[in-house]
DNA sequence: TTGACATATAAACGTTCCTTGATATATTGA
DNA sequence: TCAATATATCAAGGAACGTTTATATGTCAA
């Protein structure tokens, strides 16, 4: 999924979406359900022109989708978006732990087979 | 996860440093096992500092470790903070699926009960 | 139609981030 | 010890980001 210069530029968006921690009380908040603007802003004290700042940076990523239902609009979270960041997250959190779990028995020949460019096995 | 403050610190912290294109490349190198920052500078052609900069922001987030031998650092995924990415990602995501799974039985209740304050159920 | 309300957008400003070029540190081989 | 190599750090500049205040848009109720 790295390969691809879309799919980085697409991850790496969802990422920044994330990092911010406003953003992600938001995320936290919407884990109850769909909540509507006026629920977020006394939920987490922002302002109003700066949670509206922030839905659109999620918005924006696809993390979140939202609806109006009369005068309020309602968000929630995108469960599509989350889906492909869990399998990218997936992915290479197994591969991480596929290579933990060989390097042990490598240890000679990377410390020592790098260096002289020697391979024991 | 989102209750502590800390955590959403952290979890920043570690979004963050996914966030950028060049370190999300840097982690797709990373996939085949470590690599010295030589190697990287090769694959993908940026500069030696630039590099750098990059590798202590995966580095200081705790998705990469780093390992000395000789003359050259390597670099590889630290399976442990993975595993904590992928823990919440999946949390977020299952919840997500299942408040999905309950709309469609919900529908009359969120569009016409919120407004009117009925519940049909 | 008017006023109140919920939310979005724009402008201005300080802050953080990324890039580049220069310099510093650590390690090795001669 | 000296030169070469690999990497880190620093300083400067510009771009992107987040906050705030003010204004615009859309919706409802009277």
């Amino acid at each position: 999924m790295l390969e691809r210069p879309a799919d980085v530029a697409r991850l790496a968006r969802v990422f920044h979406a994330l990092s911010d921690e406003t953003r992600l009380r938001i995320v936290g908040k919407l884990l109850g359900g769909e909540k509507c603007v006026c629920n977020l802003t006394d939920a987490l004290d922002a302002g109003q022109s700066r949670l509206s700042f922030h839905l659109k940076a999620l918005k924006d990523a696809g993390l979140v989708t939202d609806r109006r239902a009369g005068r309020w609009i309602h968000y929630s979270l995108n469960p599509g978006t989350l889906a492909e960041l869990q399998n990218f997250v997936g992915t290479v959190q197994e591969d991480a732990a596929r290579l933990d779990a060989a390097q042990c028995c490598e240890e000679k020949k990377t410390s020592l087979g790098q260096l002289y460019g020697i391979s024991l096995f």
